[in-house]
Parts: structure tokens; sequence; C-alpha cells
DNA sequence: TCCTATACTTAACGTTGTTAACCGCATGAG
DNA sequence: CTCATGCGGTTAACAACGTTAAGTATAGGA
């Protein structure tokens, strides 16, 4: 009775077909071109289709950049790990950023537009829950080994993070010419990071980065 | 002949009227709720008759938060100087946040939406760029006074100015109870301002926050 | 008294997200 | 084998949006 499996499948190719094709749209022409029109016409199926996948556009966007900031993450989490809890956070930041210049657009719609306060069940595992974890283990580290005082690593690594999260909005937002006082520079993203970590660390760690 | 006069006044009555209808739905509702027809009849107007004062809703929303963002500037100016460069930075912060989070729809489209880069003639006279220019003088007075090292004044101050922004822009798009492993302490802001201030500081600096 | 410019309105267009109603076909039951 | 059922799909439509074209009235100057 391998029927309901098959059509299981069969649901499952066309899901995966309108979000590759949103995914296509979203890439490269941002969230409000993502029309569900559009992604029809790509895919070849009537628009209201996609509502018997996806409850509306914001769920359909929603997964779509789930899968996304979940691939990388775990490419992120299978970096290698520097023996330096500095260096590590370091690194952290530098990923974190590199992947939202990358992916503006993902980036913009998980970090920078308020959600619908969805689904708090499965908030422990989400991927952005899962990267901030990363960093919270590297301030821990940095705290045990000396690195940062003693002190709360949670809101450490919110300010860190709330920090690279303002050089990325700004990046992506501001087109780079049109930074107040001249174009912005190419290390910023290095500058801001560094001095996070400066801020935050004891002084034999400072003058070790 | 001061007919064209009263004729020019009975305008800017008019738009007056629209500016403070759309303030109003813009605070209490956000972006996407000022539509011209609510505008329309909050004002007893047709909605058309905005197009003979705005080009379009962009231009109106733009118009709105350029006069609250001079409001807020002035005031910032205003505010009596500290005789430490480290304390002006830091109230210069605080101030900045406080503002972010008192007007978040301003903000967010000020500052979170990418504009129409328009206008390049009068950017160097926006609110935007007054303000920076406040927070780049801060520098540039902790750099001659020692509590910065020599360096790039402007890179400092956008690196600043986007971990302040980070914080203020997560502030007002994720619930307090949302943000990653627990909710938010309420010195987070100033722990960023901080980190930023002691990050770039020169050792005695960072003694004396 | 007529002409003209200007502020304003009505009506409409083309999109958008989303829903209601319907349709056909494969599936499982009798 | 037949028939009812349910599910995936479509067509049509709705309400709301920003915006534009066309028309109207009114006030000022000639």
């Amino acid at each position: 009775m391998g029927v309901i499996e098959r059509r299981e499948r069969e649901r499952e190719e066309v899901r995966r077909k309108i979000l590759d094709a949103a995914r296509e749209l979203f890439m490269t022409e941002g969230y409000e071109k993502v029309t569900m029109r559009r992604i029809a016409d790509a895919i070849e199926y009537s628009a209201t289709t996609i509502y018997n996948h996806f409850e509306d556009k914001d769920d359909l966007v929603q997964a779509l950049c789930h899968e996304d900031f979940a691939r990388l993450f775990e490419h992120l989490q299978a970096q290698p790990a520097p023996s330096d809890p500095i260096q590590a956070i370091r690194q952290l930041g530098l990923a974190y950023a590199a992947f939202g210049t990358s992916y503006p657009n993902h980036y913009r719609f998980m970090f920078m537009t308020p959600a619908k306060f969805e689904h708090p069940e499965d908030r422990d595992t989400s991927p952005g829950e899962q990267a901030f974890g990363l960093l919270r283990a590297a301030v821990e580290w940095a705290i045990a080994s000396g690195h940062f005082p003693e002190g709360d690593a949670d809101t450490i690594a919110q300010a860190l993070w709330a920090s690279m999260h303002g050089v990325v909005a700004l990046l992506i937002t501001l087109p780079p010419n049109f930074w107040p006082h001249g174009p912005v520079r190419p290390d910023l993203v290095a500058q801001v990071v560094d001095a996070g970590i400066r801020g935050f660390a004891v002084a034999p760690a400072r003058a070790a980065l």
C-alpha cells in the first residue's frame, strides 16, 4: 500500500518546484517581486496551487529562507575550529557577514522584517538560534580561557551579534557610495568585529588580536 | 498682488494636513498601513489630491521622516556637550538609540529600507548626514585628545554607527522575548556603545570608561 | 465678458495576495 | 464492477493597493 507514500512524494515534488522557482525570483529580484502568479508561471501551475502547499506568501518565503540558512550554518559549523576562542569569534563574525552580504534578500527577510511571531515551538531548533549558539559557545570559551572577563555570556553574545548585524544591515541597505562622509572602506566588517572583540576582551587578549 | 502668496499659503496648508494625517497613521500603524485613500479620508480630500503635493507615496513618507529626523537632531545638537569626548560619543549613541526605538517606523523607513538613490544634491544637508557629522566630530575629538589612537576617523565613526544601528534595528524588529537564548537585557544598548568605545580606545581611555 | 491656469474629483487601470466554487481523476469500499 | 469520496488542481472573482487619465469648477487677469 505504498500509494500514500507516492502521493507524499509527488506532493513534495511540487513543493520543491515552488520553492526553487521562488528562490530564483527571490535571490535575483527580492521579496516584492516574488509574486504568486510569477511563481505559478515559472512552474506551469496555477497560482492557487501554491496555497495547497504553503499557507501564504510569507510562509513560502519563510520556508525558503529556513532552508538556505540551515545550509549556511551547516557549512559554518563544518569549518575548522581555530584553537583560539578570539579567532573563533572573529571567524564566526566574518563568515556571518559574508553570508549576509551574499544573500541580502534572505538576510533582509529573516532579520530586518518583523516576523509573525509564529511557531514558538520550533524556535529552539531554528537555524538562527543554532547559529547564535555557536557564537555563544565561543564567548563562553573566551570567558573560560580568561580572554573575556567573567560575566553574562548571553548578553555579550547578543551585543556582538547586534554589532555584526548592524554592518551587514547597513551594507545591504545603503549603496556603498551613499554612506555618510564618503564611501565605505572594504575592511569595515573586520573593523567592527575586531572592535567588538577588543571591547569585551581583557587587556592581554586585546594585545593578542 | 499678494494673491500668489496666499495661494502658496493655502497650498502649504493642505500639504501640512496631508503630512500630519500621514504621520498619525505612520507612527501608529507603520508604512504599509499609510494608504493614500486612508490619508484622503482623514483629511476629507480625494486620494489623487495627494499627488498634487507629493510625487508618490515614498516621496510623502520621505518628507515626513525628513521633518521628524531634523527635529530630533536639532534636539540632539542642543544637548549639553560633555567635556569628555568619550562621554560625548556615549551620549550620542544612547540618544540615537533612544530615538530609533521611540520612532521605530521612522527609523525603519530611513535606515532599513533601500531608498531610491534620489536627490544626491541635498545629501550633504540631510539630517542623517548631519547627525553622522556630530559623531564624526566626537571621534576626531577623541583622537585629538589621545583617547582614540591616530587613524581614519571616518571609518571609526562608521563602525560605531553600524554597531548602534545593529542594536536599534534588532530591537525594533525582534520582539524582546524572541531574542536567541532568552530575552534581551535592558542595558544591551549601553553594553554595545560601551564595547564599541572600548574597542577603539587606547588603554587609558578604556579604564576611564 | 471671456480665457486660462489651477486645485480638485471621478473613474478607471493594472497589480497584488487571497478565497470560493467547481472539476476530474484515482482510490478504496461495497 | 460500481460508486462515493477525497484530494490536487483550475477558473473566476474579490478587495485593496498605488497611480494615471480625463473632466470640472472656480478664481484671476486681460
